[in-house]
DNA sequence: GTATACAGTACCATTATAGTACTCTTTATA
DNA sequence: TATAAAGAGTACTATAATGGTACTGTATAC
């Protein structure tokens, strides 16, 4: 049940490990090494994260990317936003019946999936970056699941 | 960002239909019909949702399926996870660590990565399919996205 | 006994995701 | 000022999940 993508654990991966030293400027190398993630896929994300303002990047011999503000500034809406693409719903309607609220009751569904909608977005929004350095309060281990999904 | 597939959005839809005269018996036809998803597809999702003991179903020629308990005793955790599968994570450690908590940071995320799955399947778990019969109280329209996909 | 309706399973097509490669631009420094 | 290091941008391919369908089996009312 709703999934995150692998591109975006390993996204955040990425930022945790940049907010070790938050200050600092990282090479895309170092950071692909550090997380472990081969370097087309570390780039490709950190040009990402650089899209979505929470990186800033310095191109050139001295270049590298570095956090774009404190990581208690970043929080895991902003890191999802960024790495999954847009908050939106789908268009009304059924399939069959196309922006036909009336006839349908898929309308006032789609009006209440916003209130859910609204709640897993303020979940997200309440866990910080500089939170997920540290570990959880009560750390619990559950059973892998398949094909390195993160199911939530 | 985190998305609920089509089908899970049909299941929905058909179980707020029958909750509309939550002691019927229907049809998998009738409920086709009804909600605008071709047979197969409803059967499969009815089959689906009986499995996750959402419905009962009653076989034979004046047999169909009933919800398994009132409206509002049925949450979206339920639906979702009747349709999306079970809650779960993916194995501690990178791809390149299975495993391997110590090495890397990514366990300490994971765990915190439960928070927020935590908060999201409370908050799924607080809209019931009676509430979603109801209009909400603040409707907004946001955009349509791309594929038919609910983008949370 | 037969028609109706659900149960179970296996399969195919489409699409999104993940991952990679290649070319262009910027900038420090020798 | 030439060069090398590092990011920017884009386009492509393969894999895997999803969505959708078909087919065969089983129960039950009349």
């Amino acid at each position: 049940m709703i999934r995150i993508g692998k591109l975006t654990d390993y996204g955040i991966l990425i930022l945790t490990h940049m907010a070790q030293d938050e200050a600092r400027l990282f090479t895309a190398q170092e950071v692909s090494l550090a997380v472990g993630v081969p370097l087309p896929t570390t780039t490709k994300l950190l040009k990402t994260l650089v899209h979505g303002n929470l990186l800033d990047s310095q191109r050139g011999t001295k270049g590298g990317y570095l956090l774009a503000r404190r990581p208690d500034q970043i929080s895991m809406v902003d890191v999802v936003t960024a790495l999954e693409g847009p908050v939106g719903l789908t268009d009304c309607g059924t399939a069959q019946h196309p922006g036909d609220c009336q006839r349908s009751i898929s309308c006032a569904i789609k009006t209440n999936w916003q209130r859910i909608n609204q709640a897993v977005h303020d979940a997200l929004a309440q866990v910080t970056l500089a939170e997920m350095r540290l570990p959880a309060v009560h750390p619990v281990h559950l059973p892998a699941s398949r094909a390195n999904l993160l199911r939530v």
